[in-house]
DNA sequence: CGCAAATTTGAACGTAGTCAACAAGTGTGG
DNA sequence: CCACACTTGTTGACTACGTTCAAATTTGCG
């Protein structure tokens, strides 16, 4: 029960008045399973729904010209999903299920109408979409400016951290979930290559593995190869809610 | 006067009424200069501002602990600036103008609470924001999937048709306005293998150089070599006037 | 004009990609 | 319940794209 989803993450943001509170409910009343593997969306398809991820771990990824794939973000519960269909006639990118899923859909334009009357809220997704936009900056640095060892370790942190906060069993051991495929194509890196810095990470005693499971051994040493900037703790919403 | 500032670039999304236009009229109503090179907003500073672009070209870019500088994203006018710094006590990233320019500060509660009085302007903001994200996870793509020669091709038509929505005079013809190392540290390579791929354009006759003028010869090619995914010309915004 | 910054080129090096073969899982149908 | 097919993981040998280091040349500016 405590899936922590859209509510409760706009709830970080701002104390919701039970209106708002409403409102979101009504907006994700519906609900839809979405199979492991499935496409909830594709690249190029027309889209009028928008989707809360409620439960699940799901991806959006692009496609090239020559057939090679980017991941560019791994989505958890309380997401909200194809926001970037609003000003474009077709899907910018592909939305894939990880593991069996719930979403909630909704017409864009109830979104729209639900912002319009609780300003609030837009104010409150603005500030979702700039916490959304630093983690693809960091992510962005990470291709550009380092080594595939410390974009992998990167990774590793990420999913933790993201696991963990829906989460609280979660510590220094969970289940990726991902190939090392889809390692790679979310580091830019090739399978090959992402087999032999995990196995590189795991000699230098900074890792486990034990099937799908992985255990960060040296959290410290982890973080520091992998240029990791921790954002979550220098977070400041104070400011808004005292807006009231 | 055909600067296309704040207002304009809403008045894209949707027709603007009176009181809206007087709103963001009186947020950006002050000035302030910034000459080239100078750094408006350095990385870790507080801030409680935020600026919209009225003149000029600018970058935000990160720096990584080894030194090295990955450029986040080049700004023009109309683009607001500084909002990633809304959900956190210190800025993410650096900004500094690559020539002159004109910025218009606000306070960040002056433009939440223009926000909050007018639903509509929320809504366009947050389809401001989901264009960029999408030109971000482009440049993502590009990082993380195409080879060196594509990013500097991807690089020049971005800043090309960037210059042309401003400037109606740009044509194949522009100055770049960026140092070989600045155009590396916005596609992850080294100053010197920049220089490499732009002279092999030159050889293979897709651009024109001139100091620090670029002539495009062959758009077609060069987008295909880019990987370009052209996104502008798949727009949207009639469903949200729609709903006024 | 003179200096610092930016560009250009060459040679050697190294990180990551490619190709290939095999092993270990995983799921399915007979 | 096992056999077979298919996906995923692992390792080695070779290749190549992009980096590093260095030095010469050009450009731009005070």
């Amino acid at each position: 029960m405590p899936e922590r989803y859209f509510a409760e993450r706009l709830g970080d943001l701002i104390e919701l008045t039970p209106d708002e509170r409403v409102a979101i409910d009504q907006l994700t009343e519906r609900e839809r399973m979405v199979r492991r593997g499935q496409i909830l969306l594709r690249e190029h398809d027309p889209v009028t729904e928008l989707f809360v991820l409620k439960s699940g771990m799901m991806m959006s990824y692009v496609l090239l010209h020559d057939g090679s794939r980017q991941i560019l973000r791994f989505l958890f519960p309380g997401d909200l999903l194809a926001l970037s269909a609003l000003p474009y006639r077709q899907s910018p990118e592909t939305l894939t299920a990880l593991t069996d899923c719930t979403v909630c859909p909704f017409e864009r334009a109830a979104f729209t109408r639900v912002l319009g009357e609780h300003p609030r809220l837009a104010t409150a997704v603005i500030v979702l979409n700039q916490i959304e936009r630093v983690a693809l900056t960091d992510r962005l640095a990470g291709l550009g400016r380092t080594s595939a060892k410390a974009r992998i370790a990167a990774l590793l942190l990420e999913i933790r951290d993201r696991l963990a906060r829906t989460n609280r069993a979660i510590g220094k051991t969970f289940v990726l979930g991902l190939t090392q495929e889809e390692i790679g194509d979310a580091t830019g890196l090739t399978s090959v290559h992402v087999n032999r810095m995990l196995r590189e990470l795991e000699d230098e005693g900074l890792i486990a593995r034990d099937g799908g499971r992985v255990t960060l051994l040296d959290e410290r040493t982890l973080a520091r190869a992998a240029h990791y900037a921790d954002r979550t703790t220098k977070r400041d919403f104070g400011w808004l809610a005292a807006d009231t």
